[in-house]
DNA sequence: TATTGTTATACTCTATAACTATA
DNA sequence: TATAGTTATAGAGTATAACAATA
């Protein structure tokens, strides 16, 4: 997603140069997840649980879905054989959602792929551009509102 | 769409950052197309409308979509009257796309919001930080990939 | 009764392939 | 025969509401 209208390309303002930048982003990530056989959504899913297990409805925040939605997207991606639902031994209502051995290469190997083609992205900056750059991001993002989600 | 695994927020490279403005673009998107009731793919569709009408063909290669796809994007939107096919008097294979009175209306609202929105984010900025960012943002997308679609 | 997840529905989005109508 | 769009089909994503199991 992201485009709304980018016309000419010469003297374009920052908002169209964000947009496509988000562009540029969202669609690095779908490619790379493409790669493993993934859609974007489900390589999301499986690099939230780099960490550890993570309880479903935690997912879900982090993922910003609803809790139906969340269950759909976890059983193709426990179809694909990356996940596995692991009922909570205390609270057998909560489920927490963990990699398999598969789920866990397939995870490293999309993160470092997104990483890297970020990191590729920036790669002509010099080190004092970089520096500003990754500046000015923290000061946008530091308050900005939908972060927690999606 | 897009987060990757934003964990702490202390010490975030710029990959990360760039994901998550990526993530603030695409929130700001959605959430100012529903507000008129419309996807954000809806919205993408009328906004590049706003110059004139376009043909359908011209129209799927702007916005990265099959023929298909396209075809059943105009649909929908046309179903909320915004938008209409009108034939090309000469090659009568071709349609050109049309935004209604309406759907003029609903574009520019949905244009001015979301540029609005992202002028909000850098309003922080200084001038030469502003200025700075703009150069750094036309650097990194002069050649990036992935930019004539979506 | 409140909470965690799942199911049932209903759309939207997207891709592939087959088809229609023009050229 | 080649091109512009549509239709058919299928899977994925998302939201709302009703439901089951557990607390």
């Amino acid at each position: 997603m992201t485009a709304v209208t980018d016309s000419p390309g010469h003297t374009e303002s920052t908002p169209y140069l964000l947009i496509r930048l988000a562009s540029t982003v969202d669609q690095l990530f779908a490619d790379t997840a493409r790669t493993h056989g993934l859609t974007a959504q489900q390589a999301h899913l499986i690099c939230r649980l780099v960490g550890g297990p993570v309880q479903m409805a935690a997912l879900g925040r982090q993922l910003g879905l609803e809790k139906s939605g969340l269950s759909g997207l976890v059983d193709r991606v426990e179809r694909h054989g990356l996940v596995e639902r692991v009922r909570d031994s205390c609270d057998r209502r909560m489920w927490w959602v963990r990699l398999t051995g598969q789920g866990q290469k397939t995870a490293h190997a999309t993160h470092e792929e997104v990483m890297a083609g970020l990191e590729a992205l920036t790669a002509d900056l010099g080190p004092a551009e970089a520096d500003l750059l990754k500046a000015v991001l923290e000061r946008l993002l530091t308050d900005a509102p939908g972060d927690a989600a999606r």
